[in-house]
DNA sequence: CGAGCTCTTGAGGTCATTCAACTCAAGTGG
DNA sequence: CCACTTGAGTTGAATGACCTCAAGAGCTCG
């Protein structure tokens, strides 16, 4: 059970815009829970019992299928995830699992369903953000589809430079091990990746990432808004 | 300008819980057009001024980067596409084309988020087929980075089968260029991957299917409703 | 019947994975 | 304090998956 003394969670752009009413209801029969780093949250193909809304840490959401397992995306502060499965009462395609120490809102489905229906702001705000991570999971597929291991890495890099402000100089916010299945190639791969990129300015010592051409390496990566900015 | 006079477009699930006043709004400013085959309808990066709803016909979504292009997916009637450009009033992620002659509704963007706001049956509706979309990509981005290219040209033509209500024998619906594009290869790699599914009992004549051992070729497939099914 | 397709086939190359060994840094426990 | 362990990351060699390029086969349609 969740009272409304949660500014972080009252003030979520989902949550913004209904009325008191609404969130007081919503938050019922809510729970505000802190789990441990590498903990399993949800399995894919159970049902989709709670929209989970990430507060605090992060969160990886995995795929398997036939003993492989791939990383579909990492979610960051602040955000939901599983509002599609939610929203059609169906399976979780995905499975979840805690990266770090991490603070999770879980709404049971039955009442987001339910006020959805009854507050205009909350129907207004779960369509945009629903559409935001369609968009999302689009550019991941033409990612996928229309370029290379390296091409992907390359404008990873360039999209965390940017994230630092431009900066030529930022730490990896992800495992090596992570950020390969995020981008779809082994570990392996991503090691000798890097060093093919060194061709272009790029230094990696552990976390920390140099670029010292960004420029150079721009013309190699191609970057687009239509694949890799993360907002519209 | 279109009247309230096509059944075929009322009773499409995005506009069935709606009210009349509010259809009759939603359809003040909307074309019903159509077009003739290999005809482009939009271009990514432009603006979402319409969103489109296909009633007859088929489409091609379609993406470009650095001169390669690839199919992301192919729409059939009914359905909406760009609903989510629409929706955060962002520019087009795809591009499409008609692939056959083809009806489609085009509807202002602007009044769709105006009576988004109004219907509360609409907006239940937008968020229900925009969650089925969103699940839909996710299982395209599963399929492409846990399965060989193999492996998903045996899955679809398994969900080829189960949509012929599981029978052995059947017709490709697209083109094999096509096919190729949108499963992630090239029309050489699909030529080959055909040869290779006949050790699984897969026999392929012009745009003809056989499969004579559906049972070897699942054991094969390893088919999963959290990859391969349309609905849910 | 020839023009223009798609589709197929072959040869060769590139990209990426597998498997195994090795490095390195960070604990752990004697 | 130092071996031992552990796990991430790297490197190498061999293999496999997939692509490119080029040419030929089969269609369809005027």
């Amino acid at each position: 059970m969740l009272d409304s003394t949660f500014p972080e969670v009252r003030s979520l752009d989902l949550f913004a815009d209904m009325s008191d009413e609404s969130y007081a209801k919503l938050m019922r029969g809510a729970y505000l829970q802190t789990f441990p780093p590498h903990v399993d949250l949800i399995t894919e193909g159970e049902e989709a019992d709670f929209l989970h809304v990430l507060v605090l840490g992060s969160v990886d959401l995995f795929s398997s299928w036939n003993n492989r397992e791939t990383s579909v995306s990492i979610v960051k502060p602040v955000s939901t995830f599983i509002l599609a499965a939610t929203i059609r009462d169906a399976r979780y395609l995905m499975s979840a699992r805690t990266m770090e120490k991490s603070r999770i809102v879980m709404i049971p489905s039955q009442d987001v369903r339910e006020i959805f229906d009854l507050d205009a702001g909350f129907a207004r705000a779960v369509v945009v953000e629903l559409a935001a991570c369609y968009r999302s999971v689009i550019k991941t597929t033409k990612n996928l589809k229309l370029r290379t291991a390296l091409e992907r890495l390359a404008n990873y890099l360039l999209s965390r430079s940017k994230d630092h402000n431009g900066a030529q100089h930022f730490a990896l916010d992800l495992e090596k091990r992570q950020l390969a299945s995020v981008l779809g190639m082994t570990p392996e791969n991503l090691s000798r990746a890097f060093k093919a990129l060194q061709a272009y300015g790029v230094a990696v010592s552990g976390e920390n990432v140099e670029l010292s051409d960004i420029t150079e390496l721009e013309k190699f990566a191609k970057p687009t808004t239509l694949i890799d900015d993360n907002q519209t």
